[in-house]
DNA sequence: TATTTTTACGCAATCGTTCCCGATATCGAT
DNA sequence: ATCGATATCGGGAACGATTGCGTAAAAATA
């Protein structure tokens, strides 16, 4: 039923030729004469010859192409990695297959065996957040298949690894609020077990105690499933805003539950940011549009991506297994907003 | 240098047994004993045995995999979307491909070229917005490859077309603002080869007309890039927003555009819904959080996504030829919200 | 002219799997 | 005991492409 495309074969029969005249012609092989040559690729061209890329794989046992496995795509710093990941993938004859775990450890494992037994080259992965078992991981990284970690590393896999300064970015963020005069400062992490997670808590934890302030494990709140849910952000915030003394701002370790969190303070009728400040991790495009605009730590994703395919591009192509391996630790750039903004200045127009 | 995945054949040797006979245990066809069968499948269970997907795409020229082109994963209204594809493609036993043309023209072929040199069992496809000649698809289409379009259709393509009702959400956010008192209305819309940018336009057109407005033309602007570039959106609004008779509100005919305009009328300080009234198709999550919170005609992208899988893995799976092509047109919703609000209603508090 | 070297091409194996067809064995029936 | 039927399995081709090896013809050398 389905179409049948022009083979080597039809051009070999078309021509008079065998398929491994014809290969060699196509593949500007050396023992084959300039007239041949000529004739195959005239004709091929004329016939709009396409290889196979399913045959190649087979035989090659590679298919030039790279999977990525992310949380959820519609979260806009995937999607800015992924564009990131496309551009170098493209330039370098790669292409791409995304898939999505939605934070689900058992889609993450079928994620990864439907990349591995499409003979994928390579991955560029952040795991999910409910996997703390990284053997499905691990186990195929040590029969060579070439892995990069970004975002959510694993650290125990000996690999390139591409983040975001999460300590810096979570110690800015928190250090900004407190010079903005906030004293209670609660933090709303994702999941525990993500290296990510710990990171921003060190930095959240570091910028208090670096300013004189007392770190309170009470004042940090986790969702497992790092916001996506937004009951979960719903209980974690009715926690954190009933503490004594109370608080009054919030750091947010990701992107959902910094948007979850201005949703519960809109559903609440919760001033931001004169009854609670808001800053957090997010990539979307749209914070500054927001009511109120939002200060934010953004990543730099699209680079993120980058510079993860070029690193896995690099593992795939090198000729000699690598040992020395770097972990690229990019900036996070916070952009303050009316969200933070100190609440004893008065002014009625922002900006 | 790769790793070497267990296959058929060793299985066939452990066992000494011949591949066809493992094939057929594993296959559970007929004439195969109920022992050698269970030895096979305990074996490779054992092994973790895994078929290997592209040796049998070469063999079957079907993988059981669909393809998807979308302009831009980015954003909400597609990546919702491919959620609902997946949704349905996995529960069918489907993987899914998804591919971004950004909008161009060339990608787009080469998405598509490479979709098929894939073996995809089929593919759904929101055309891009720079597409003009849809002969790379409609060429791939006769020679039975099975596509389904959804959200930018290919009108001359006879298959199943997915579709929200363009007519009746742009009719309905139009009305919606002349209801609230907006007098001179003017519609950004995206490109206009595109058929939801004019059937945006005609419900548009006859919701004035059938108010008693008369339809100018002039209060129409493109964006050939559907508002993916904000300078682009900038012309347009500069233009619109110098009209005499003044416009006071503005219609939207795409996500891009819809935000676009939102961060115009903050740039310039355009005070909206006062100086300027806006209601926009948008499927962005937090529409509600935005400054004001604003008015939408909201796509069902999820519900879109599932239909296009569904028909599309009908047509794969179907044994004779479909000819009876129905198109699936859903309905748009409309969110009311501040941005729309009647100007003279002096409530200070929104809500 | 005879021999060697080079050139240019075909043959066949390979990748992992399925499936048609042929082969063998077992069993019941005559 | 012999034959046919059936059950069960192996051999080998096929899918599309690459490639090492063998070999014929052409070219170069003696």
């Amino acid at each position: 039923m389905k179409f049948e495309a022009v083979t080597i074969k039809d051009i070999a029969k078309a021509l008079g030729l065998s398929t491994s005249t014809v290969s060699r012609a196509l593949r500007d092989s050396y023992e084959i004469s300039e007239e041949t040559k000529q004739l195959v690729l005239n004709y091929a061209k004329e016939i709009n010859y396409r290889p196979n890329p399913i045959a190649l794989s087979l035989k090659e046992k590679r298919s030039r192409s790279i999977g990525i496995i992310v949380s959820e795509i519609a979260n806009s710093f995937f999607s800015q990695a992924i564009n990131g990941i496309e551009s170098v993938a493209h330039l370098h004859g790669y292409n791409v297959i995304i898939t999505q775990s939605k934070e689900s450890y058992e889609r993450e494992i079928a994620n990864i065996q439907y990349l591995s037994s499409r003979s994928v080259d390579g991955c560029i992965i952040s795991v999910s957040a409910e996997t703390k078992d990284y053997t499905h991981i691990t186990e195929l990284y040590e029969r060579n298949l070439p892995i990069v970690c970004f975002d959510r590393v694993i650290e125990a896999l000996n690999t390139f690894k591409v983040t975001v300064n999460s300590f810096e970015g979570a110690y800015n963020a928190t250090t900004h609020l407190i010079k903005n005069g906030f004293k209670k400062i609660a933090m709303l992490s994702g999941s525990s077990v993500l290296s990510i997670s710990k990171d921003r808590l060190s930095g959240y934890r570091q910028a208090l105690i670096d300013n004189g302030i007392e770190f309170n494990e009470n004042y940090v709140a986790y969702c497992q499933h790092g916001g996506l849910i937004y009951e979960e952000v719903e209980a974690a915030l009715n926690y954190l805003l009933n503490l004594k003394p109370k608080t009054d701002a919030i750091f947010a370790g990701a992107d959902k539950l910094t948007t979850n969190c201005m949703r519960y303070c809109k559903a609440h009728h919760i001033d931001i940011p004169k009854q609670l400040a808001l800053i957090g991790f997010s990539n979307l495009d749209f914070t500054d549009l927001l009511c109120p605009p939002l200060s934010v730590v953004r990543q730099p994703a699209f680079e993120m991506g980058r510079i993860s395919a070029e690193l896995l591009i690099k593992m795939i192509e090198s000729k000699r297994p690598i040992t020395d391996f770097e972990s690229k630790i990019l900036p996070a750039e916070i952009y303050a907003r009316a969200s933070t903004e100190p609440i004893n200045t008065k002014k009625k127009n922002e900006k």
